[in-house]
DNA sequence: CACCATGTTCCTTG
DNA sequence: CCAAGGAACATGGT
């Protein structure tokens, strides 16, 4: 499910669905999904405490939890394949339910069929991070800084959350194509004037993700995949919002969108890139 | 059967 | 110590 934009506008809408709702019991399915807690110890901290809260870090979900007076964090991350959601507790369980929260007449399921995710009390992930996109703080400058002494591709190097928190594989390929870069090119390698239009490009690319996220009508449930929305799950009949949202993306032999020249699909760390060969020059 | 997939972590090599 | 590359994790879709 998530890079950034998947994950603020999932958070965005968990905040008001889990304000004021306590925890009853938790079912942990997938002890694997539990890390670095045992679940044992992950179960006792979290029954009969209530939700205040969520907030995005990076790819995390970080929820605000009490439990009498005693504030604490439930930090959790959604791997390639999570979906988390409120449903009746009549409802059946998918089949890749990892841990589901009791509220009474909802429960609060974490699904995940590869099971990449995971969910913990410690703030573990938290640190290491880089500097987050979207904030005001973040400057070109900051992304220089950043990117500043690697020797890796610009675009593998965009994925270390360690130097910029929250960008993932496909919102990688699209800044690259606004900015005009070849994902090839060493990071440290940008000059000034490629740093200016790489930040303005993948603050642009971010934003009109989470736009595109917050006016489309959304399925958080279980089984809305595969319906041309991308991971967002779609609501029948609003499969046409899709179109054009990604420019490269998974769109190898596709026309360019600037220039007509086939998309190429390269291999780079083990994970594709899409990018114009004409537009992206190294 | 083959290959691909939104992510991170661990191990190895230099 | 660090940087970089590759495998591993587990399941489903095409």
């Amino acid at each position: 499910m998530p890079e950034l934009p998947e994950v603020e506008i999932l958070v965005r809408h968990l905040g008001p669905v889990l304000q004021g709702r306590r925890i009853r019991g938790v079912d942990v399915r997938r002890a694997r999904v539990i890390r670095p807690d045992t679940p044992r110890q992950f179960v006792a901290a979290l029954v009969g405490a209530k939700f205040l809260g969520v907030r995005r870090r990076a790819k995390f979900l970080v929820f605000q939890l009490a439990k009498g007076r005693r504030e604490f964090q439930l930090v959790g991350h959604l791997g390639m394949t999570g979906r988390m959601y409120l449903q009746p507790a009549k409802v059946a369980l998918p089949k890749h339910a990892a841990v589901t929260f009791d509220f009474g007449r909802h429960r609060f399921v974490y699904e995940d069929p590869r099971y990449f995710g995971r969910l913990s009390t410690a703030s573990a992930g938290l640190d290491r991070l880089g500097p987050e996109p979207l904030d005001d703080a973040f400057t070109a400058a900051r992304l220089g800084v950043a990117l500043a002494r690697s020797r890796q591709p610009i675009k593998v190097k965009l994925l270390d959350q360690s130097a910029l928190a929250g960008v993932g594989n496909i919102y990688a390929s699209e800044a690259l194509f606004l900015a005009g870069i070849s994902p090839r090119r060493a990071a440290r390698s940008l000059k000034s004037d490629d740093l200016r239009r790489l930040w303005r490009s993948l603050r642009r690319v971010l934003r009109e993700a989470i736009q595109f996220g917050s006016t489309v009508p959304l399925n958080w449930a279980a089984g809305a995949t595969g319906d041309g929305l991308f991971y967002y799950g779609g609501v029948p009949g609003a499969a046409d919002y899709y179109e054009e949202r990604l420019r490269v993306y998974d769109r190898a032999g596709q026309p360019c969108p600037n220039c007509q020249a086939p998309i190429r699909r390269i291999v780079q760390a083990g994970r594709s890139t899409f990018f114009c060969p004409r537009c992206q020059r190294g």
